[in-house]
DNA sequence: CCTACCTATTGATCCAAATCAAGGCGCGGT
DNA sequence: ACCGCGCCTTGATTTGGATCAATAGGTAGG
C-alpha cells in the first residue's frame, strides 16, 4: 500500500539523517506543509508522514506511470520533475528544494504523470493522499492550505509557459538564477553564493535551450560580471542585473 | 461579495438563455462538475450555482489581478485565459470550452493570476469559492473532484510546457487541432467540422508562435490535403496524418 | 451600399538558437 | 595517483520561425 516501485523509501529508524524528526521540530515547518496548521492540526498531520531513509544521487522518490498514492515534502537535497516525449526526449518539468512538494501531478489521474529523480543525496517525507483527503475534510485549514498549494502549482507552470514561450535564451537562464537565489533566501541560506544541483542537460531540458546554449550564455554572463561560475558553484554578483534581464525590460 | 468587476455576471430570470436550468438538467452535467456526485449532492451543489445573463465577445468573466471569489464552469461559447507580461505582450494559458472550469488560478494567491475572455457570445455558471470548500469539508466526492480538476490542470500545463519547449510549428497547430477535435467528441458535436471562436493572434499566443506562422501553417495543411480551412471553419480531413504530426513522429 | 479598419494571407529577408564538430577537464572507480 | 568516460565549453555552420512588408478579404458602422 506504500511502496511504489524498487527504490521508493523505507522506514529504517537507525539512520541517523531520520532521528527524531518530525513536523513540529523540523526547521523547514515554516516554509512545509505545517505553515498554515496550528500546533495540534501540526500533530495530526505528524502522524501520517512516513520518513525514510535517504535517497542517493538518481534514485527515484516516483516514477511517471506509477500509481499514485503520496504526495512528498523535500527534507534535504533536492529533485528534478521530468516526463519523457514520444521521441525519448526529456522535458523537466520543475525542480524541487527542501520544503516543497512534489507528486501532486499525479491525483487526477492516479498515476504520476512525471518521475522525480534525487540530484544528490536528499530526504523526503511521503505523505500518503488518502490520508491527506481525510484530514482535509475534518481541518479547514488542511483543505484550504493544499488547495492553495495546487493552484500555486498552476500558476507557476503558467509562468514557466510564458517565459518557454516569450523569452530568449538570456532571460530564461537569469530568471532560474534568480528562482533559485530567491528559494535559498527563503531557506535561510545564502542567496548569493550556492551550489547548482543539475547538470547543464538538465537546466536545458527544463528552460527549452540546448546544453551549448545554456553553457554559452553562462559564459557571457560571467564575462559580464554578472556572476562567477566554476563548473556547479555559482556566485551571484550583480543581482539587480540578472532581475533586469529576467524581467524582459528592455 | 460577488461582483468582482464592472463586467461580472448578474442575476436575471428573464434572459431565455437562463430560463429553468440547473445542474440535475443541465446537458453538460457529465462533463462538468457535477460527474463525481451523486444525486443529492447535486442538488447540494446547484444550490450555490450562480447563473448569469450571457457575457458578449470581449467582455470578461474576471481580470488578471481581481480579488478571487469563484471559480466559472463555461456552459455555453467559449473563452481565452491570458496574462499579459511586463513588456506588454499577451500569453493565452488556455482556451474554455462548455463544461470546463476556469479561475482556479486564483485559489493560491487570493487573486486571478490571468484574465479570462468571451471569445463569442458565451454563458457561464459562478460557483463562490468559500462555498466550494465548505461544501468540500462535507462532501469527500466534492473535495476529491475539486482536487482531482486542479491536478489535472497542472498536468495539461506541464503537456503545453512541453509543446512549447520542444515542438515544431506545424506540431502545435496540430495538436491544437485535436484537442478542438476530441473537446467536441466529448460534447457530442462534429470532431471533423468546427468553427474555430479564437483569432489566429490568440492562437499564436497560446502556441506561443506569431500570427504569420499560424496562417502559413493552416495554408501548408490544407494544401497537403489535411485540411480545408475557410478563414475560421475547419474541416479536419485527415485526421489520423494530424495525430500523426501532433504525436511529433519522424 | 460604401467606407474604414481590423484580421488574415503571402512573400522576402534576417537572426537567435539549434546543430554539427572538436577538444578539455572533472570526477568516480580502481 | 592514474585512467576513462561523461560532462562541459567553445567554435563553425545551418535553419525554423521571426520580422518586415505589401496586399487582400471580412465586417461593423454610417
Amino acid at each position: 500500500m506504500i511502496a511504489t516501485s524498487e527504490k521508493t523509501v523505507r522506514e529504517d529508524k537507525h539512520c541517523p539523517h531520520n532521528a527524531a524528526i518530525n513536523c513540529t521540530n523540523c526547521r523547514l515547518s515554516g516554509i512545509c506543509l505545517p505553515l498554515a496548521l496550528e500546533q495540534d492540526e501540526i500533530v495530526q498531520l505528524d502522524e501520517i508522514v512516513q520518513r525514510g531513509r535517504p535517497l542517493q544521487k538518481r534514485q527515484h522518490a516516483y516514477r511517471e506511470g506509477d500509481t499514485f498514492t503520496s504526495v512528498f515534502a523535500v527534507r534535504s537535497g533536492s529533485f528534478k520533475a521530468y516526463s519523457v516525449t514520444d521521441t525519448g526526449e526529456e522535458q523537466v518539468t520543475g525542480f524541487y528544494f527542501p520544503g516543497e512538494i512534489m507528486g501532486m501531478d499525479g491525483i487526477g489521474q492516479n498515476r504520476y504523470a512525471s518521475s522525480a529523480q534525487a540530484l544528490e543525496t536528499s530526504a523526503i517525507c511521503e505523505i500518503p493522499f488518502s490520508r491527506i483527503q481525510e484530514l482535509s475534510g475534518r481541518l479547514p485549514n488542511m483543505q484550504g492550505h493544499f488547495f492553495r498549494l495546487l493552484s500555486q502549482e498552476i500558476v507557476e507552470d503558467q509562468r514557466h509557459m510564458t517565459l518557454l514561450s516569450k523569452n530568449t535564451a538570456e532571460q530564461r537562464v537569469a530568471s532560474l538564477l534568480i528562482s533559485i537565489s530567491a528559494r535559498n533566501a527563503r531557506r535561510k541560506l545564502s542567496p548569493n553564493r550556492f551550489r547548482l544541483p543539475m547538470s547543464r542537460g538538465d537546466i536545458g531540458h527544463f528552460l527549452g535551450l540546448t546544453i551549448e546554449t545554456v553553457s554559452r550564455v553562462f559564459s557571457r554572463f560571467a564575462k559580464q560580471g554578472l556572476i562567477e561560475i566554476e563548473n556547479k558553484d555559482v556566485s551571484i554578483l550583480d543581482v539587480p542585473a540578472l532581475q533586469h534581464i529576467a524581467a524582459q525590460e528592455d
